[in-house]
RNA sequence: GCCCUCGUAGUUCAAUGGAUAGAACAGGACUCUUCUAAGGUCUUGAUGUAGGUCCGAUUCCUACCGAGGGCACCA
């Protein structure tokens, strides 16, 4: 960002256009040997080629710039490699773990849903997307110096309720819960509509059952609580091996005390009407369905609180910002909300939905009431197994098997899903998952454990550590200028990542970046050159291995040194 | 029926409105007495259709086709 900012400012020096509009049209050339920056000169004038030869005599370049050539309609700037080197490679080794670390937060508060997984529900890897994705968007605001407050809004409360426990009193099996809570309780309520097919009357029974619930009955809210807490110790073992930690667990039970205020709020404002026996805000106008307040039979529904969410999170945390990571096919719902919230004079941009496409499979949609879910378990411990095979071929003597085993794969599972673009479906297939090979997680993982295999056989045979104080003129190939851009670009796909709620931007850059220093790994020899050839490599591997590591730490993945 | 999202090589994915649309997988041919072959090199191959805006469209607009999702008492 620095290279670009100071680019856009001896360009605007030169021209009528502020700084700022300069540097939204610089761009990053499609092929390297065009240059490293790109300015199009067709808003200049008539004549874009002219006008690129023109500017090019007028703009003093900076030093990190050799030189600047007009190639058609773009005045192109190409890196004086010495420069870029010692600028980028210095900043790394003196920013560490902190390297790409911005301020643009700084003060601002955050609020983050995400993950949400369902009480007595497994955990399927339709709940994976929105908690890698969660957990992602978390690291890389925080990174980039915001206040953030994750929230895990647990679906604990609400009509599914009453079926467990209908479900629970008439085929429940206290053994078994305890043995196998969440299997066991998946098989009553995937056997609750099966039945509930030829005996409809059963849902009403659920209905009931949950206004028992709501309004108290201890017996309800004993069971209640008792699935709550055998689900949630479930879900935390998860959590555990994708080492996500959230700031709060608090589900949609919690603000079960705060949904009368809220919804006397809707009714003050004189939002609130009457329809159906139901309680509502009429939406009408805005080519909406309504958002329900009160069902028929005066309990709440998801909408009312997750408007009572809304109030409370913006009175408790006073964020700038409340985002909600959740899939695309809950998009209207959250229109609604937020336009009840506009209403009710809420600031409009406060609230975003951060959507992403589903899980599709070849046999169809998946659904928890049928009970054809893939568990993310069964994905783990396949990944994790495969992980084990390959080291076993590849790498016997490994220390640490086991732990490393399980960082690739699940690596291998975080990175399929952060490596392409949220807002489109995924076609599950075990393959993919499964492929270490490619833009997968393991290959970003590989060439850490490369860079790492270098810096130690170098510390090891040549009793050489690295250094920043090395001769940045003997950088002066191709595959160098190549790893170099990457690296000083990590910290601009850092704010892309956080302005697009977009991981994948940080997955696709990580990729080219290794294989950038993959190509520099076998056209350049590291160990074994001259002495001031290999300090400056050896700089330069370190480096990578910074940005390698900070990147897959971003991503929620670990970077193994051996594998 | 209405609304939303997505259509790019055989497959899975990239591409702030810009240059010759870039990878990976699968297939074929090479490459481990030299820093980990989970790698590297070479090779075939793509913007759903028809219009429009623009100096310039994979990207924006309209229609159609195809896939997915949604459309008040589930979440």
């Amino acid at each position: 960002m620095r290279f670009q900012e100071e680019l856009a400012e001896r360009i605007a020096a030169a021209t009528q256009l502020s700084a700022e509009k300069i540097a939204a049209f610089l761009e990053i050339p499609p092929d390297k040997k065009l240059g490293d920056f790109a300015f199009p000169c067709f808003s200049l004038g008539k004549n874009p080629h002219e006008a690129a030869e023109q500017l090019k005599e007028k703009v003093q370049l900076p030093p990190f710039i050799a030189k600047a050539a007009v190639i058609g309609p773009y005045l192109n700037f190409f890196f004086s490699l010495p420069h870029l080197a010692e600028a980028t490679l210095t900043e790394v080794y003196q920013q560490v773990d902190f390297y790409g670390k911005q301020d643009l937060g700084k003060g601002k508060k955050i609020v983050l849903e995400f993950s949400s997984p369902n009480i007595a529900k497994p955990f399927g890897i339709g709940h994976l997307r929105s908690t890698v994705i969660g957990n992602c968007l978390y690291k890389v605001f925080s990174f980039l110096g915001y206040a953030l407050i994750s929230v895990n809004h647990l679906g604990d409360w609400g009509t599914q309720f009453g079926k467990l426990l209908v479900a629970y009193k008439k085929w429940g099996n206290k053994a078994a819960l305890e043995r196998e809570p969440v299997q066991h309780l998946l098989e009553i309520y995937v056997r609750f509509h099966k039945e509930a097919e030829q005996h409809p009357e059963l849902e009403d029974e659920a209905r009931e059952a949950f206004k028992k619930l709501e309004e108290g009955d201890k017996a309800s809210l004993e069971l209640w609580e008792l699935f709550r807490e055998l689900s949630l110790e479930e879900f935390r073992r998860f959590y555990r091996i994708l080492d996500v930690e959230f700031d709060t667990y608090h589900g949609e039970a919690f603000y079960n005390p705060l949904l009368d205020e809220t919804v006397k709020k809707m009714q003050h404002k004189d939002l609130a009407t009457i329809s159906e026996g139901a309680l509502i805000v009429d939406l009408q106008k805005w080519n909406m369905p309504p958002l329900m307040l009160r069902k028929s039979d005066g309990t709440s529904i998801y909408h009312t609180r997750d408007l009572a969410a809304a109030f409370y999170r913006l009175r408790h945390y006073k964020p700038i910002k409340v985002i909600y990571v959740v899939g695309s096919e809950q998009k209207l719902h959250f229109q609604q909300l937020f336009k009840v919230l506009e209403l009710a004079g809420v600031k409009k941009d406060l609230f975003t939905h951060v959507d992403f496409g589903l899980f599709r499979f070849p046999e169809g949609k998946m659904s928890t009431r049928k009970g054809n879910v893939i568990f993310l378990e069964e994905v783990l411990d396949k990944a994790v197994a495969l992980a084990r095979k390959v080291i076993e071929e590849k790498n016997p003597a490994l220390q640490q098997k086991e732990e490393v085993a399980k960082q690739v794969g699940v690596g291998a599972i975080l990175f399929a899903d952060l490596s392409a673009d949220r807002v489109r479906d995924v076609e599950f297939s075990w393959e993919k998952m499964l492929s270490f090979e490619g833009e997968t997680g393991p290959y970003v993982q590989y060439t850490h454990a490369r860079a790492c295999s270098i810096l130690r056989k170098a510390q090891k045979e040549h009793n050489l550590g690295v250094s920043p104080l090395v001769n940045f003129a003997t950088f002066n190939l191709e595959e160098e200028r190549a790893v170099l851009a990457l690296l000083a670009g990590f910290p601009d796909v850092l704010q892309k990542v956080a302005e697009t709620y977009k991981p994948h931007h940080l997955a696709q850059h990580l990729i080219a970046l290794s294989q950038a220093f993959n190509e520099f790994y076998h056209k350049c020899p590291v160990i074994s050159e001259q002495m001031h050839t290999m300090k400056g490599r050896l700089l330069l591997v370190q480096s990578v291995r910074q940005v390698l590591k900070n990147g897959l730490q971003l991503l929620g993945m670990k970077a193994p040194e051996e594998m």
